[in-house]
DNA sequence: CATCGTGTGCTAAAGAATTAGCATGCGGCT
DNA sequence: AGCCGCATGCTAATTCTTTAGCACACGATG
């Protein structure tokens, strides 16, 4: 069973940093932050969201640095299944649509073959 | 110009459920919250989302249904760029790839098709 | 060996979000 | 007409976020 554990504002952009970046000091966060609070506030959110079991850390000589806890894979499923169900009412096909005609810079024809292969290749998988 | 203007929680929720609905009332705004407050709440979020722009209502008999001011197009557009941003290192094609891997149920001979149809389409249009 | 720089932990004040409650209006029904 | 049901608008209180500040530890440097 999951417990949603809704993230604030704050959280959910620095949980994004994370997950952008992969791993980062709360140095590392402030930078990306848009608007960041103080240093002090950054470190504070890191802290919590340990607390909670959002993100660890680990020691790197003198300081810290974050990591999410959940991986990779599952975050970016979730929140692709998130996407697909809120803006595409659940049609995988639709948002690759909108993915492929939207994405800018356009994709190249090596990126396209790329992604066609990898169609053809569900598609033999499937049956 | 943009302002983003960031949401709170329960703002992004209700805002979640209009893009998925496409149009609601409070009531059923209410009826899709995991954990819902207060119709009185609701109503106060919604209230609160069209003074800022997010959503606007027009009269449906004696009651309210809202819709996001912000064309669907664009809302998915957006979506799509931050998750390919946040979670996939700006690649497209990894976020195809996890998308049409990873969807369950999977996905039909046909949607495939469907699928390397509209990649075939983008790449003759691409040259 | 004192001092400075850079790290952490904790705490509490300031501010924003979230919530419910109350007043009000309108239409239908008895 | 009076009352009920259901809608909205507004406001104020509570709760949670968000923030900065302070205390302390450790290593490097003069």
């Amino acid at each position: 069973m999951k417990k949603p554990d809704p993230l604030t504002r704050r959280e959910r952009e620095i949980m994004d940093i994370l997950h952008r970046r992969g791993r980062a000091t709360a140095h590392e966060v402030m930078d990306d932050l848009a608007d960041p609070p103080s240093y002090s506030a950054v470190r504070t959110f890191l802290r919590l969201l340990e607390e909670r079991g959002h993100v660890r850390h680990e020691q790197d000589g003198p300081r810290y640095v974050y990591t999410p806890t959940v991986a990779r894979r599952e975050a970016q499923r979730s929140a692709i299944a998130h996407l697909v169900d809120t803006f595409f009412d659940g049609s995988v096909e639709n948002a690759v649509a909108t993915l492929v005609e939207s994405s800018k810079p356009k994709l190249s024809a090596q990126e396209l073959d790329r992604i066609a292969a990898l169609v053809a290749k569900a598609k033999k998988e499937g049956r």
